[in-house]
DNA sequence: AGTCGCCTGGTA
DNA sequence: TACCAGGCGACT
């Protein structure tokens, strides 16, 4: 669930909880979520730390602590972290407690419990994290790196959306997202962008995730920021999640389809340019 | 490149 | 009851 702009928004909103601030005991509730060191080691080497720094590289959240090591998480599906400016009752699902000193618990909890949390003295030691590609909203992320990126790759372009070593960040919502704004079929072999339509999905990537973010993410069913509260980037949703309805620009009614093994929205009319079968 | 497994809960 | 879900890694 969350993707770029949800993490993000995470990130923002807790950052603004936990600036100097110390983690003062943690207690891992289930195990299972903790992807190294072991969940003893985890929760002993987070006593008494204080947090310098909240980043996030893809939808990976950082939390940098002083001492050098830093507590990584991924959300997956139904991950949250929720802050509590008092001790409050574990809601169902919490898999990790955060005490702060002073006060205040940041709660993490995971329905499914696909989310991992690891602590690090070293971050790229994790490949996951290591090999994650460009980030789409920083400088970096070009029109000619897309377009080197496509070239000669026969993918689809929305499978390669979606590859995390490629672009970091973009999910099934946001995917479909720029595919609609950008006027491209999700099945479009990557090769075969003009240079016209990468510079057309270049600039809806940036905008869809911009969009995300000003309002503060995407809630379709589990996601909360940092602070327990929805996101409205919902109701701005051209084509996801929106299968039957009519389509934002053309009314055309918007069609669901399998794309790479993920469920895929798009618009008939206005994404048909490439013609399944050619 | 496609499928499965990991988990639980919501909806048809 | 069956199928679906925003992710991702392992496997074929």
């Amino acid at each position: 669930l969350p993707e770029l702009p949800e993490v993000e928004t995470i990130k923002r909103t807790l950052e603004i909880k936990l600036a100097g601030r110390t983690i003062r005991e943690v207690v891992v509730l289930f195990p299972g979520i903790i992807g190294g060191p072991s969940p003893e080691e985890f929760a002993a080497g987070l006593a008494d730390a204080p947090v310098l720094a909240l980043r996030r590289r893809g939808k990976f959240l950082l939390v940098e602590l002083a001492g050098g090591k830093t507590l990584v998480i991924h959300f997956r599906m139904t991950g949250r972290l929720v802050y509590h400016a008092v001790n409050t009752a574990p809601a169902e699902h919490t898999r990790v407690i955060f005490e702060l000193t002073g006060g205040g618990q940041l709660h993490f909890v995971d329905t499914r419990k696909f989310g991992r949390l690891w602590l690090l003295a070293d971050p790229s030691t994790l490949s996951s994290l290591a090999r994650l590609g460009r980030e789409p909203l920083e400088e970096e992320f070009t029109r000619e790196f897309l377009r080197l990126g496509l070239r000669r790759r026969g993918t689809k372009i929305k499978s390669l959306l979606l590859d995390q070593t490629f672009i970091a960040g973009l999910g099934n919502i946001y995917a479909d997202e720029a595919l609609h704004l950008a006027g491209l079929h999700p099945e479009k072999p990557a090769r075969d962008l003009s240079p016209g339509e990468v510079g057309r999905l270049h600039r809806a990537i940036r905008r869809v995730l911009e969009e995300g973010i000003e309002h503060h993410g995407t809630t379709l069913r589990d996601y909360l920021d940092g602070t327990g509260t929805k996101g409205r980037h919902q109701d701005y949703l051209r084509v996801h999640s929106r299968a039957g309805l009519p389509c934002p620009v053309c009314g055309t009614r918007i069609v669901r389809a399998r794309v790479g093994g993920r469920s895929t929205h798009f618009c008939p009319c206005c994404q048909k340019d490439y013609e399944h079968g050619e």
